[in-house]
DNA sequence: TATTTCACTTGCTTTTTGCAAGTAATATAT
DNA sequence: ATATATTACTTGCAAAAAGCAAGTGAAATA
């Protein structure tokens, strides 16, 4: 498993100790925009991530109360995990990463994602939030 | 030196193929906030960069056109190191990431910077932002 | 009862990071 | 003019993290 090393008290700095890699934001990007919730859909995205860096990003968003764990209702071989209130307020952030990636860098943003945020940020923020958190009650 | 590997066409992803690693926005976050601009005051932070870390990210950044490097005014044996367009862009992610920190990590923000912030985002971006720019011409 | 699904773990190689020391081009002090 | 100090790196090596392929174990399905 991986224990948060807080390089110093810097909120920059310490959000990067957690966040900043290169795969914790897109297994909550996949949460957040296609819905995902259990391993194997993680697995399956377009980036490939390993096996074992899922396993132990996931476990380090459980631990930092990012995300929760729970079996899931149809199989009891499966789990379903969950963005908490702290994992959905990082809803801004990939917002901002994906804005500053369709304006900078060689990307392709489903278009009515991209109009959705572009015509209203702050609302677009609010409606991702509130389906995770929807989705969390299901 | 590293070169961009781009695991997919997300912007999320693409995003994070750039800004998506413990250091580099770092160093960004010294020069918006901070208004660092030469090799030695970037390892002066109290994170403690490696030297070589440092020259990477460096040489990275302006090759993705993030930063310009050129010899100071002062002394020819010096650079500086300024954000570009596309760079000072990258300013709303960092805000954001001062903002998820300072609510759910033990972090310690400048208390005038976080009022701003929080007095209005849009205003103290594009402050932080013209900032950036004003010092560019300096 | 056998096979498949699902969520991992293990072992090994490659890549990246961290650390300490070294270098080379100015700049400053004597 | 010469020696010392700055500044911005590079180099070499050990440690940590990531990537890859195969294996495991519990539960669901055939």
């Amino acid at each position: 498993m991986k224990e948060l090393k807080q390089r110093s008290t810097c909120p920059v700095s310490t959000s990067l100790d957690v966040l900043g890699d290169k795969w914790t934001l897109l297994i909550l990007r996949d949460m957040v925009f296609a819905g995902k919730s259990t391993y194997g859909q993680f697995l399956q995205s377009e980036e490939k991530i390993a096996t074992n860096v899922l396993a132990d990003r996931l476990a380090a968003l459980e631990l930092q109360g990012i995300l929760t764990k729970a079996v899931a209702e149809d199989k009891k071989s499966k789990f379903t995990y969950r963005l908490t209130k702290k994992g959905a307020e990082t809803i801004p952030i990939i917002v901002e990463l994906v804005l500053w990636g369709t304006k900078h860098l060689a990307t392709v943003a489903s278009p009515m994602l991209l109009e959705e945020i572009q015509a209203n940020k702050e609302a677009a923020i609010e409606k991702f939030q509130r389906n995770a958190r929807e989705n969390s009650q299901a």
